[in-house]
RNA sequence: GGGCCUCUAGCUCAGCGGUAGAGCAGCGGACUUUUAAUCCGUCGGUCCUGGGUUCGAAUCCCAGGGGGCCCA
């Protein structure tokens, strides 16, 4: 085998080649009349009248196989529609065109114009009067039979995976599918897409470490933002009451199965609603999408399937961690208690973590990998939920929940709170824990107190996280497997 | 951050202390209905990088890098 130059010149040659004949092997235009799809369909619809010539057709693609048989040749395009074969006879094309068969490689670009017809063995095929380069390919593509494997070159080099390997390509025509029926969703119930800032003078509305980047010209940081929420809440104040955001969140932490630096986000704000009504939409929401892209509410196979169909079960917060980890947050309601349970679990606390934070952090060990079915976590203790608003018969919790499945936490939604006294009490408390060394905790957003106290109506909010339903769907165990271009080191 | 696995031809992989291999892709030849086309011939290597052990290292050891999985 040549190596990587050699392959390299040996398409170069050809391109020379093309081009010494008087060629461009990079037409600006190609006319095709049918995708490969479409061609197929044409010639099924004539085939069983069988009256006069079947259709002409030209149609383009990248060559995905070819099988050269001296005077004649079988090339098989794919295009974003799916695949037709091409079959080249020398007594049936020009010698320009037979001679551009002959510097055809595997990867490059043909345009073809002809009959259809049927071969022997079947297969509706294009009987070539012309055979057109449209782009030569310098560099070949990944193997045909075993694909491409190598999980670093199906992440960094994207397009060769998704030439590649056909699951991969569905992956992303699914999660293609997943948003766009989101969309539907949220907008046949009225709501409307708005755009909120990315830079943001402080990034706020989520618990995480946002990423710092430098406007010159202000000569100020900003701050890439962590979620929409408290953008989302100032147009629920100015009279959108249904609004919605589906876009890029940047959050700087660790990577892992579940946690890529940047993921895309769903975020819905509707005004006289509360966290019952948002759950009930939850559920018809994904359900209304898990039909959508897979035909059903019923995604995967056997123990793994998970069924989508609400209602989705109601479970405590409080009552979650009794069950699954023996812990019952109303015994051990002080810093120390709990830590000693932690312990006692063989878990080490979070340093400097809060109670609320530790109570997270047992949701995350203990109960969130176990919830395979759809489940809602409600109720939430009001330390760890600063925008939420308090349940009125015990204060203790907020009006929140979060939908698991497959073991995966996928969403995060509230009642929101509205009180704008209340809402600087808890932000300020907020600040007292970033003091105590919490660089997660919430800022206190001036700009945004003062929206509130020009009145929000009672709110529900909602958070999806787009990658992890798409992996839910799917059935992929890591985020990176649903993003296109995922985030990794730097190579050496 | 820690543990384990992995890195060999363009791609998919074998080789695991004694002259670097196979299939696909490429090149030359035969072949005008093939389907992973077939048949004959043939070119092709930073065995991730750097040290070390050894008469001898792709192979064993150490360090570093990329990727994956698990844990925190």
């Amino acid at each position: 085998m040549p190596s990587e130059g050699e392959l390299h010149q040996e398409r170069l040659t050809k391109l020379a080649r093309l081009r010494q004949r008087g060629i461009d092997p990079y037409p600006p235009r190609y006319q095709r009349s049918h995708s490969a799809l479409d061609a197929a369909e044409a010639f099924l619809k004539w085939e069983p009248v069988s009256e006069g010539e079947p259709a002409r057709v030209s149609v383009a693609g990248r060559v995905t196989a070819l099988r050269n048989m001296g005077k004649a040749a079988f090339l098989d395009l794919r295009d974003g529609s799916g695949r037709i074969q091409v079959y080249v006879r020398r007594d049936k094309v020009s010698e320009s065109d037979f001679e551009t068969l002959k510097d055809s490689d595997l990867g490059d670009i043909l345009g073809s114009s002809g009959s259809l017809f049927r071969t022997k063995s079947g297969e509706i095929t294009v009987e070539a009067e012309s055979l057109t380069m449209l782009a030569k390919a310098l560099q070949t593509p990944p193997e045909k039979w075993h694909g491409l494997s190598d999980t670093e070159q199906r992440y960094r080099q994207r397009y060769r995976d998704l030439m590649a390997n056909e699951e991969s390509r569905e992956l992303f025509l699914m999660r293609s599918k997943a948003v766009s029926a989101m969309r539907r969703f949220l907008d046949g119930r009225g709501f409307i897409e708005v755009e909120t800032p990315i830079l943001t003078d402080q990034a706020g509305g989520a618990a995480a470490r946002p990423f710092v980047t430098h406007h010159n010209t202000l000569d100020r940081d900003l701050y890439m933002r962590i979620a929409t929420e408290l953008y989302l809440k100032r147009l629920v104040v100015g009279g959108f009451d249904k609004v919605y955001e589906i876009g890029r969140i940047f959050r700087n932490e660790g990577l892992s199965w579940k946690h890529s630096p940047e993921y895309t986000m769903l975020e819905s704000y509707e005004a006289y609603a509360d966290y019952n009504d948002v759950m009930a939409m939850t559920e018809e929401m994904v359900a209304f999408i898990a039909v959508e892209t897979t035909g059903s509410a019923k995604v995967g196979e056997g123990d793994e399937a998970i069924d989508f169909t609400p209602p989705w079960r109601r479970l405590s917060l409080r009552q979650a961690l009794i069950d699954h980890s023996g812990i019952d947050i109303e015994v051990s309601s002080d810093l120390e208690s709990l830590q000693t349970k932690l312990r006692e679990l063989g878990m080490e606390p979070e340093r400097g973590a809060s109670w609320g934070k530790l109570v997270d952090q047992v949701l995350k060990a203990q109960v969130e990998p176990k919830l395979m079915q759809p489940t809602f976590i409600v109720d939430y203790p009001v330390e760890h939920s600063p925008l939420a608003k308090r349940k009125p018969e015990d204060g203790r919790y907020v009006e929140r929940f979060e939908p698991s499945a497959g073991g995966l936490k996928f969403g995060n939604a509230y009642t929101e709170l509205n009180d704008p006294l209340e809402q600087r009490q808890r932000l300020e408390a907020q600040l007292r824990l970033r003091d105590a060394g919490d660089d997660e905790a919430e800022l206190v957003d001036e700009d945004f107190l003062v929206a509130l106290e020009h009145g929000m109506p009672p709110t529900g909010g909602l958070g999806i996280g787009m990658d992890r339903l798409v992996m839910l769907l799917s059935g992929r165990r890591s985020i990176r497997e649903v993003i296109l271009f995922p985030t990794l080191r730097d190579r050496r």
